[in-house]
Formats: structure tokens, C-alpha cells, sequence
DNA sequence: AGCTATTCATAAAA
DNA sequence: TTTTTATGAATAGCT
């Protein structure tokens, strides 16, 4: 029935990494509503600016991202208020008033109040608390949902202790090998600098002691 | 040099859309600029109201054809005036008639609405999403943070299943004595029942076996 | 208004 | 964020 569907005989192996059409509603990921509002939205003012442009018209866009952030697009630069004016009154149209919209302003204000006395409310049972007000046939999916993200939480340290060490080692090879490259060079040096150091004041003794500790250190991790 | 050149050259090499070739510029076929736009506009409505429900966005678009054809698009129906409203301020514009106590009002609604995304973004680690943003020393906080919370959470647990057990206890003990009372009532009136049962269609045997089931249950938790 | 050959936009991943 | 890449969408030029 499904005209998508892969079929088990052929064994594709990456079906594609990952583009394909998606449904039209509402991004549930935060990340990735993040990013696919960025690039939708310089898509969005790009294709603004290429109708304004090929077809002479006057555009103007107005966007306010979910967090509120706001983008603007206007053909004429720096013109959106006469746009704007010239919209109103091709409409027929006039912004809200003040004094008749307060109540509105009001009621949205206490919408978004209550909602974030949700959100806290909401908050609450993740840290502990108020648990006496949680229906009891919830408990073992909030238990669960809290368990499953100590888990995360563990798994994600795992993973910087993971990196950590892989750093480690990186950077104890990378000295090692520094080591073995300079071990070596004062070996097939040792004649010359003993030499030299003949003629200075320094005690011949301090060279071989330090030639032989570097070589400790040189034989230890081999 | 530059090859996309028009020039004499019948080599289009530029870039193109569609079948054809088109350059960001006005298109001089008043013909064609029609179609144009009326296809462009379709799709950037289109795009826009994309936009608009993938992300949450709040997004109004306003377009004057060269003719003063007027498309509009708004993502909340009927609203473009608030829209306008919130744009201008935001912007820090304002209509002559605006008082300071609306853009006080303005003000406050942004910061609640940051709140509620503050909000939102908080609540989520403690979901065991977006790890990856915490900072690495915070992690063991939060780890200790969700443990103790299903600590809580087991505890509420323990003592709902406390409760519900004391509940049953006291009706199994209430019931044990009513149950008592009953068998108690009963032998005491044996004689009286059995004699109006006589009188009825009932088989004696039954009642017996009745009283001897009582006295069983009777016995049993003594 | 429909139809395609093409180019563009962009989802997923890096 | 920006880049990369493979797909799905948009659309220019024709009918």
C-alpha cells in the first residue's frame, strides 16, 4: 500500500542520509525549529526580494520568530512605515486602538502569566517537589521519565569523559613521540654537545644524568 | 573575464530557473511579469505560510503588485493591525495617538514571553534533552537533582501504597465485624428464621449451608 | 490554466 | 552558524 516502502529484497544500505520531504506543521525539536527557521527565512526574504525586483512590485515582510526575534524585508529600504500606511488604508484599516485594545493587551498578558505559572507548576514534580498534588497513576511515568533522564544525563557524561580521555592520549602520544625524537637527536649529538660543554663551565656529570633520565622516560612507554 | 557574459555568445551559462534563463531584474514583458508574479506570489505565500507553521512564527506579509494589486498574507487570520502594531513597536516606532503606557504594556508582554521560552528551555534537561548544551561541571548537579527527585517521586509512591494498604486493612476489619454481627444475629434467631422459612417454598438444606459458610468465614480470622 | 526540463531550496548531517 | 549533499519544490518557457 505503501508506495515508499523499501521492499526487503534489495539491500540498500544508507538509504539516504537524511533528506526527504517533510509534513507541514509545527517543528517539535527546538534545535532543529531553530534551524530550519534560519535558512526558511533567508530562503523566504530572498524570494521576497527576487519578486520585488523581476516584477516591480512593493513588498514588505514582517517576521517574528517563536522567541520573538524580528526580521523585516521591505522593497523599498527603510520605507516599511508608508508601506504599512498604504496598506492600512487600501484596507480601510486603522491599528488597534489604545483605549478600545488595553483589555485585549489585559487578557493576552494574563494568558502568558498563566502560562508560565504552568510551566513552573509543571517545573515542580522534575525537582522533587509538590508531589502530593500528582495523580497517583502518574507517579510511574514521571518516575520513569525522570529515571530515563538520569540516564541521558550519565550517558552525556560518559561521552565528555569519552573525549576527555581521547584527548589524553592524543596528547600523550604527541609528547612521546616529541620525546623519542629528542632522545634521539642528543644520542647522535651526545659527542658534540659533550664537547662543547668541555669548554663551558658545566659539570660533564649533569649531561649523562640527564641523558640517561630522558632515556628511562624513552624506554618506559615503549 | 567574466564567461556568464551575455555578449554575442548563445552559450547560457547563466544561472537560470526553470527552463529558462531569468536575471534578477525587472522584467520588461508586461506579459510575462504578470505570469511572473502571479506564479512568484503564489509560491512566496506559499513559503511564508510554511514558515510560518514549522516554526511558530508569527509572520505577515504585504504585497503591492505594479498595477496596486494588494495580495496579504498573515499567519494569524485576520490579524495584520496587531502585527503592524507589534512591528512598530519593536521597532521602536510609534503612531502619533500611542501613549507610553502601551509600549510599557508591549514591553512587559516581551519579557514574559522570554520568560516562557526560559522556561521551556530549563524544563528541558530535566527531560534528558539537549544535554549537549549544559556545561559538563553542571552535569553532576543535575544528575544528583533527578535522582533525588525519584527519590521523591518513589516515595510519594510508597506512601500512596501505605495509605491505600491502611484503607484496606480498616475496611477487611469492618467488614470482618460486620460479618460477626451478622453470624452472631443469625444463630440467635435461628429458630424463628427456620420456622418462617417452613412456611415459604425455600429448601431448610440451603440455610444451613448458609450459616455453616458464615460460621466458616467467622472462624477463619479469629 | 497545464506541462516538463531545469534550477532552486532545503533537510539532514557535519 | 555555515557548509555539504541528495532530494523534493518551484518555476521559465511553452502549449
Amino acid at each position: 500500500m505503501n508506495p515508499e516502502e523499501e521492499g526487503g529484497s534489495n539491500k540498500r544500505k544508507k538509504r539516504v542520509m537524511g533528506r526527504g520531504k517533510i509534513e507541514i506543521k509545527k517543528i517539535e525539536n527546538q534545535t532543529a525549529r531553530q534551524v530550519t527557521f534560519s535558512k526558511r527565512r533567508n530562503g523566504l526574504i530572498k524570494k521576497t526580494r527576487e519578486l520585488a525586483i523581476l516584477c516591480d512590485a512593493h513588498i514588505g515582510l514582517i517576521v517574528f520568530s517563536a522567541t520573538g526575534k524580528l526580521s523585516e524585508f521591505c522593497s523599498e529600504n527603510n520605507k516599511m512605515p508608508q508601506l504599512i500606511d498604504r496598506y492600512l488604508q487600501t484596507n480601510g484599516l486603522r491599528l488597534p486602538d489604545h483605549q478600545d485594545d488595553q483589555a485585549q493587551l489585559y487578557h493576552e498578558m494574563e494568558a502568558l502569566r498563566r502560562e508560565i505559572c504552568n510551566l513552573e507548576l509543571h517545573l515542580r514534580p522534575y525537582q522533587g517537589h509538590d508531589l502530593a498534588s500528582i495523580p497517583p497513576h502518574e507517579l510511574d511515568g514521571l518516575e520513569r521519565q525522570l529515571e530515563h533522564s538520569v540516564l541521558k544525563v550519565r550517558e552525556r557524561k560518559n561521552e565528555l569523559m569519552q573525549q576527555q580521555l581521547e584527548n589524553l592520549s592524543r596528547k600523550k602520544r604527541m609528547l612521546e613521540e616529541d620525546n623519542d625524537n629528542m632522545c634521539r637527536w642528543l644520542h647522535e649529538h651526545r659527542a658534540a654537545i659533550e664537547f662543547q660543554q668541555a669548554g663551558i663551565e658545566t659539570k660533564p656529570g649533569e649531561y649523562v644524568q640527564f641523558l640517561e633520565q630522558l632515556q628511562y622516560y624513552n624506554n618506559d612507554h615503549q
